[in-house]
DNA sequence: CCCGGCGGTGAATCAAAAG
DNA sequence: GCTTTTGATTCACCGCCGG
């Protein structure tokens, strides 16, 4: 009978110190100094080995197409990739509580091998999810399909994992429709993008916090700590300090961490009740309510108004509006809450909630419109 | 030295016989009988080894799920499926010409798996396509997103290999924008979904022909022959026939095999023209520049322009042009001298350089175009 | 102030034929 | 095999600037 496996000496309250901080070197170093069963979740987004070719690409204007060439994403094979893609689900594995989960996202280039070793290390998928870019880069060359998305893998610890997973949350940011799978939502632009004082980018794959934004209220509670290994420009981090979760961040460039600490230090968090998540037609693209609290164009907070400034709600982090009438409190999506104050069957929320504008009340319904016509973000 | 490799005693006419009819038994059995270098494309839909768990699925009605529970999708250990996938997958690159191609279609619980066995094998990966179903099915327990897509992987024999891709048809099916990697469809319902006598789905997972219509268009010329070692119900004969295409069907299931059989009988194929897709300019004669002056629709010493008039260029009686820009004098062709004043490394002459009309500037490309119509001289 | 045009750009395994 | 020449090829969005 084998020794029994001496027990890491680090203990849970060790993870304390970690606590929304990055932790500056290689993300399987570091990982191996974290204690066992100690984080909720590991979001992933590690490098894609995009074996690009050598010739530059250009636009059909002749403009030269900035791809991604640094050094962290070389490998010399597929067999150093896998070694090296083992090792760190591994640590992120051990590092998980019971029944915590991992995300890991990629492209076509890498998220089959990861899906393979994340089968093999012992999680149990729960889903993989599409990102389905608004935006994408065309192909310049007319040689393949336009490459319109990423993919994610959602995987618990063990198939046994009780995992948290906020159903109502999505479903109502999804206008009381079950989440899909395939999410839609633009790539990373804009006031967003960070950007050094010569105006190029700082990191070239910075991931929109719109889609952290999902995930983290998908699958985390508030006050639990996310691992990201591969930290970046830090999009995880804001987040996380946005919706009241925790972060511990992993990064090797010094330069991705110094611009994520900036970039963090400026988020201000959700407060106390705007924090409380929630336990149709095919001409125009669906707009999820949730998309708008998702582009920032109404915050969590925010009060909306009946037209005739009857009733007021509050609208929280996934979407769902608030109401506090007397003794009575009502919960729920905008159409299920506007149905509600009205004492009626049915409610468009669309049209019957307003917010405050300077030239006075409008209709939530302009949001929607705003986002559908690519003004928002 | 090895001794060289016999060659197959299969030839390449040997592939005649099989045209357009369905192999019955084992896919690996049966594609060995195939001789080398023999198919354009493979399409195989494997099985999706989905580990569903013993207890029945029943949705919020208690009425049952009829899920997939055939003997066929059930494997012992992820070892298992891996070696079944790897000799299926090389047979199939075996039997592939070497500029031919591989379309695969999968979930999250076997895609990862197929997806490295591809790289592996050798393939190399063109595209990851999202299928978006218009109408999945519910996730009942609320326990996870909906599982609303599938994945598709498309991917060449070779790195190098010269795969056959109809951007142009795609491009115009898709109202005139690049065909994106995410496809939106429904899944095969109503008519289209083959039953038996007594009302029961004949197959669990029976494709939409929509789907294969859309491979068969982006990566198959008609004539091409199509391999489909997972034939099941069919859709993969009966969308190449209706388009023209070859197929070779392989089935283990007799019942399968009968309801197929009976359904390609019934699909009438598209004729002549109706066949034709959007032709890509590269198929158009080409024509040189010199033949626009030869056809006397530019003549020597005529001035051409950038779009913006930042430059002009003379033409010459060979067809070369000439800039003088202060000091310097440019002449060559239309795409050197179009690449030197822009100082670009290359350039399409055709449509940088335009000419003067009544109505304004002009592309010289809409000369070449007069004579490829036959509208000149 | 609004509108339109123009320039810029995004995880990209991005050409093929002729000589 | 190689090198050179020819020529095919982009969508959504942001921000700036000029009218």
């Amino acid at each position: 009978m084998p020794a029994k496996k001496k027990k890491t000496t680090a203990t849970k309250n060790d993870i304390e110190k970690y606590l929304d901080k990055i932790v500056s070197g290689d993300c399987i170093t570091a990982m191996k100094k974290l204690p066992d069963a100690s984080v909720d979740l590991v979001f992933a987004d590690p490098p894609y080995n995009l074996q690009l070719g050598q010739a530059e690409l250009t636009r059909p204007d002749n403009s030269r197409v900035d791809g991604v060439d640094d050094e962290w994403d070389k490998f010399d094979s597929f067999k150093a990739y896998d070694d090296f893609t083992r090792e760190w689900l591994s640590e992120a594995r051990r590092v998980l509580k019971p029944h915590g989960a991992i995300w890991v996202i990629g492209s076509y280039h890498n998220i089959f091998r990861v899906g393979t070793a994340i089968q093999d290390t012992g999680f149990w998928i729960l889903n993989d999810v599409i990102w389905r870019k608004t935006n994408p880069m065309p192909n310049f060359r007319g040689t393949r399909l336009t490459n319109a998305h990423e993919t994610l893998i959602w995987a618990a610890r063990d198939q046994k994992s009780k995992y948290t997973f906020n159903y109502r949350a999505l479903k109502t940011a999804n206008d009381d429709l079950q989440m899909r799978s395939d999410w839609e939502l633009p790539i990373c632009t804009g006031n967003e993008r960070i950007k050094g004082d010569d105006g190029a980018k700082t990191h070239p794959t910075q991931k929109p916090e719109s889609l952290l934004y999902r995930v983290l209220i998908g699958s985390t509670n508030p006050g639990d700590v996310v691992l990201d290994p591969f930290f970046g420009s830090g999009t995880t981090g804001a987040a996380a300090k946005y919706l009241g979760r925790h972060f511990i961040g992993i990064e090797r460039d010094k330069a991705y961490i110094a611009a994520a600490r900036k970039r963090i230090a400026r988020v201000k968090p959700l407060e106390g009740d705007d924090l409380q998540t929630q336990p149709s037609p095919k001409a125009a693209p669906r707009v999820p309510f949730g998309q708008v609290i998702e582009t920032k164009l109404i915050k969590p907070g925010a009060k909306l108004y009946s037209r005739n400034k009857n009733y007021s709600a509050k609208v929280r982090a996934d979407g769902s509006l608030y109401v506090k009438d007397g003794e009575t409190e009502i919960q729920g999506s905008i159409h299920k809450v506007g149905a509600a104050v009205q004492k009626a069957e049915a409610c468009n929320g669309w049209t019957y909630w307003h917010y405050e504008e300077k030239t006075g009340l409008k209709p939530i319904d302009f949001l929607r419109d705003k986002i559908r016509k690519g003004m928002a973000g």
